[in-house]
RNA sequence: GGCCCGUUCGUCUAGCGGCCUAGGACGCUGCCCUCUCAAGGCAGAGACCACGGGUUCGAAUCCCGUACGGGCCGCCA
């Protein structure tokens, strides 16, 4: 019998090993490990790797580089740096099979007549779903296999075909259980079909691992892709021919791309590590992929630290699918680096200047307060080299048209002579100082203070838009800004 | 083709029978601030709640159809 003690929630990430971590990937893992940490549960990393042919050991390592980036902790499963943690190990499922976990249960659905061996070739089935699709039956196994006599079995063998397991699928009756977010779900038997638990190869398939490590790693909610939905009832059949209680099914909507189709490689930038590189913040993605398909109900948009693990709640969830908005990611991204103290942004900026070759061999207080200059208007970490790089050049380069703009005015070469004896000869070479001088300047030769503030701008930077003008000279020093007046006051009289 | 899931501003969403002349956020437009660009503040445009029937005194909210979209139907997961 079933009690119904309270007891911590198992929840699991099981991405199988064929490619990076991918978007979509990283949600499930996210509203998995919200739900442990709300609940105080466990969170199980498993790998499912029992596709031969495309597991790879660099897409183990994906996912892991993935997940610790995103700052995704896992209570058991592999450690990166080698072992595993958690009594339910082996956690990667090919291991597991080496070590014959599955056995015992394919052993016991083969006793009770509950799977069979089918000794169809690809080449049939394959014919097969032709043939169905042609007369417009659905394409599924049609269960020839199911009687096969000991002695057609022996022929087969004979033949050296190597057969696959099948689960026997009720033939009628309904197979019906709830989802946390899609409520009560029911499929007819006769349309569920016999399928592989075991491959030619030895290998379970995912729909039979799933199940025996689910259960066996005593999970308590299964939190997954709502493309996993069809596979639910093959799964339930299976807990019940074990005589197990499955566990609580939440399937999580698809996201989608811009053109409304499941979001994929084809939409673009769609690893986790893609937006590591365009200069996301993990904390800013993980903000904005809980809010794909997931809501509080006053919509609140920024969570600090700990925050979206309290309130997180299953019943939040939508069951419509979600279409991945890079704009508003973006978005919420400018609006974390915002929140960064000023050393905290350079340590995040660092590896992107370094990347770019900025900054190298600057003092660190220095390259710290130029960075900081124009932290509002940052977006993503990799967008910050070229909006400082003014900076370490011996000159900017111009942009033309801010050139036109701006130096080729009548007044500017008689500003910029003006400016640079000024700032040759201002005492201290500070903000405050360099605004005042600016604005006597101006008065004194009858200009807008804009007609001086401009020219000095594009002088140094090369460009008509960037940080506040005066803390940007003073950063630059004395040396550079006059030489550089200098030569765009000879620039633009010639 | 079958089965399953879904459908509120361009996008993410609030809403769970009367509080909705539908709220918030991104984006967009305008204004303010201002040394530029941003950021910030304010204002605005933007959804006949897919469509058609019911149920009800009353429906975005409940029921039934239709349409459209997505998913699955693999010795992939």
């Amino acid at each position: 019998m079933i009690t119904l003690v309270p007891m911590k929630p198992r929840v699991r990430f099981a991405p199988s090993p064929t490619g990076y971590l991918h978007i979509g990937g990283a949600r499930t893992a996210l509203f998995n490990r919200l739900l442990a940490l709300k609940t105080g549960g466990t969170f199980v990393l498993r790998i499912e790797d029992t596709d031969e042919l495309r597991s790879t050991e660099e897409s183990v390592q994906a996912i892991f580089d993935g997940l610790q980036w995103l700052g995704f902790n896992w209570d058991e499963g592999p450690i990166p740096s080698g072992g595993e943690k958690g009594p339910f190990g082996p956690y990667f499922q090919a291991a597991r099979a080496r070590k014959g976990i599955y056995q015992p249960y394919v052993d016991k659905l083969l006793a009770e007549g509950k799977a069979y061996k089918c000794y169809c070739t690809t080449e049939e089935l394959d014919a097969m779903r032709r043939q169905a699709q042609l007369e417009k039956r659905p394409p599924r196994y049609d269960g020839r296999c199911r009687h096969l006599t000991a002695e057609q079995q022996a022929a087969f063998e004979a033949q050296g075909r190597k057969p696959v397991l099948r689960f026997r699928m009720p033939d009628d009756g309904a197979t019906e259980f709830q989802d946390l977010i899609h409520g009560p779900l029911r499929f007819e038997n006769k349309l569920l079909y016999d399928f592989i638990m075991v491959k030619a190869s030895g290998y379970p398939t995912y729909n039979f691992a799933c199940v025996i490590d689910d259960h066996l790693m005593e999970m308590t909610h299964i939190v997954r892709g709502d493309d996993h939905i069809s596979n639910t009832p093959l799964q339930y059949q299976l807990y019940k021919a074990l005589g197990w209680e499955p566990p609580i099914f939440a399937h999580l909507s698809m996201i989608l791309g811009p053109d409304g189709t499941r979001l994929s490689k084809r939409h673009g930038h769609t690893g986790v590590q893609e937006y590591r590189k365009m200069g996301l913040l993990p904390e800013a993605l993980t903000n904005y992929l809980a809010l794909l398909g997931w809501s509080t109900t006053d919509s609140q948009q920024i969570f600090v630290p700990g925050e979206l693990e309290q309130k997180f709640d299953i019943s939040g969830c939508q069951k419509s699918p979600a279409t991945f908005d890079p704009v508003k990611l973006n978005w919420m991204n400018g609006e974390y680096i915002r929140l960064l103290s000023k050393e905290q942004l350079l340590e995040r900026a660092l590896p992107y200047l370094q990347e770019a070759g900025v900054g190298t061999g600057v003092d660190k207080d220095l390259l710290c307060k130029i960075v900081a200059l124009e932290q509002e208007k940052y977006k993503l970490l990799a967008e910050i080299p070229k909006l400082v790089d003014f900076f370490f050049l011996p000159e900017p380069v111009y942009d033309p048209k801010a050139v036109e703009k701006v130096l080729k005015k009548p007044e500017a070469p008689k500003v910029l002579e003006a400016m640079a004896r000024r700032y040759a000869a201002v005492k201290d070479f500070n903000e405050v100082e360099l605004e005042r001088e600016a604005r006597e300047c101006a008065k004194e030769l009858g200009f807008k203070a804009g007609q001086v503030f401009h020219p000095l701008r594009v002088s140094v930077s090369g460009r008509t838009e960037g940080p506040t003008l005066f803390r940007m000279l003073e950063y630059m020093g004395r040396d550079k800004v006059v030489k550089l007046l200098q030569k765009a006051a000879a620039l633009c009289a010639a």
